[in-house]
DNA sequence: GTCTATAAATAGATAGAC
DNA sequence: GTCTATCTATTTATAGAC
């Protein structure tokens, strides 16, 4: 804190400036735009207001991030390299199969509860091909998915899990996983309190669910 | 086939026209709409772009449908109807809760089939909390949700289904089944055939998994 | 019902001072 | 690094002739 203040402290001359630290303009631009975005989707939001949320000035933008798309790929990216390193170490670690899909579940969801402006956001990619995408980002959903199918495959080698398409199993876990994460978000917006659709369940209960549901799929007999 | 060409024979003065038929203009705006949306997202289309695609003047669009957000609902209400009345029947049927929860499953994917722009288009909807739905269709969906509900419900009365949580059993099947749906979509842009995410799976085996999947989920022991 | 032309507003992006 | 002012292109929507 001592040191934060000390840089931030220091004075130009023409006045008591800048209330801000080095750094927290680009966070600040990061995490309103990464809201903004997933709430409203890449179409949906105007510069404008992501300067105005972050209270920044709109050139702020395009001096750190270069321009709108640059910026919304940052944090499509900087997810998903978290996300591929959590599921990487799952797969990689010594536990059991069927431990490690648990494991895989407690994860999304606490990924998702660390930046709840992901799943909505990655639905929505998803949902129209990744339009917004560059090669390298894919690359990344790649990596995350074949995390994923080791696991998968590791279990039928075992002969603890039955013979199911990787692909069909990675999307009856995941797409749950997101659909209610975006659902959970959208719960907050006015109006949407009421509607069976957007009632919030708790995490507890949807791991717990999910974590069976898994089982269920995957395990033989 | 008389009867059309009869009517779109019609002469005016000034020339050999029109090419159409009455109603014609309308549904490809309908079409073209719906295509555009689905893809890109309301915000992400143009209204001149659906007009050139349905190779219609753009105005024709404010003259049949208002305005933009008027022709978007409209094509989400005219799913839903579609879906609440199918969901209703298959509820409503004298079918064991099983053979219902099965026929849903076909249903889902036989209605993608037919009309394969909205499930893309609703997962979006979803993901962001449906700002671009009015009340009106909002109940729609609280429709099709409580049909779905009552098969659960039904289930459990006769003791043929486990204890669940009916939104999140909602979840686990729509969500796989919308997300497969749009990642096939998705599959036909252009760059995507390659990338794991977003191969494609036949219908017949999406059902047959997903069939697996709810029961295995529902069943008891 | 259909067209052309255009109004009115809003968007992304940058120049240039500080 | 930050700010003001502004440019340019795009976008929704309509007026009015046919």
């Amino acid at each position: 804190m001592r040191g934060r203040r000390a840089r931030g402290a220091r004075v130009r001359r023409g006045g008591p400036r800048p209330l801000t630290q080095p750094g927290d303009t680009r966070a600040a631009i990061f995490h309103a735009a990464a809201e903004a975005f997933s709430r409203r989707g890449f179409d949906g939001v105007v510069v404008d207001r992501i300067a105005r949320t972050a209270r920044v000035n709109k050139a702020m933008i395009y001096y750190h991030f270069t321009d709108k798309l640059a910026l919304y790929r940052e944090i499509v990216r900087d997810m998903l390299r978290h996300a591929g390193a959590s599921v990487s170490a799952i797969a990689d670690s010594r536990a059991t199969p069927e431990a490690k899909i648990n494991t895989w579940i407690e994860t999304f969801v606490a990924l998702s509860e660390e930046r709840p402006y992901f799943p909505p956001l990655m639905m929505r990619e998803i949902a129209e091909g990744a339009p917004h995408l560059d090669h390298e980002t894919l690359a990344m959903m790649k990596t995350v998915l074949a995390a994923f199918r080791r696991i998968i495959t590791e279990g039928q080698r075992r002969g603890v899990f039955r013979a199911v398409n990787p692909i069909l199993a990675y999307i009856t876990l995941l797409a749950p996983l997101m659909f209610n994460a975006a659902r959970e978000r959208a719960a907050s917006e006015p109006g949407r309190e009421d509607l069976p659709m957007f009632v919030e369940v708790p995490h507890a209960e949807l791991t717990r669910h999910m974590q069976q549901v898994a089982l269920r799929m995957l395990r033989k007999g």
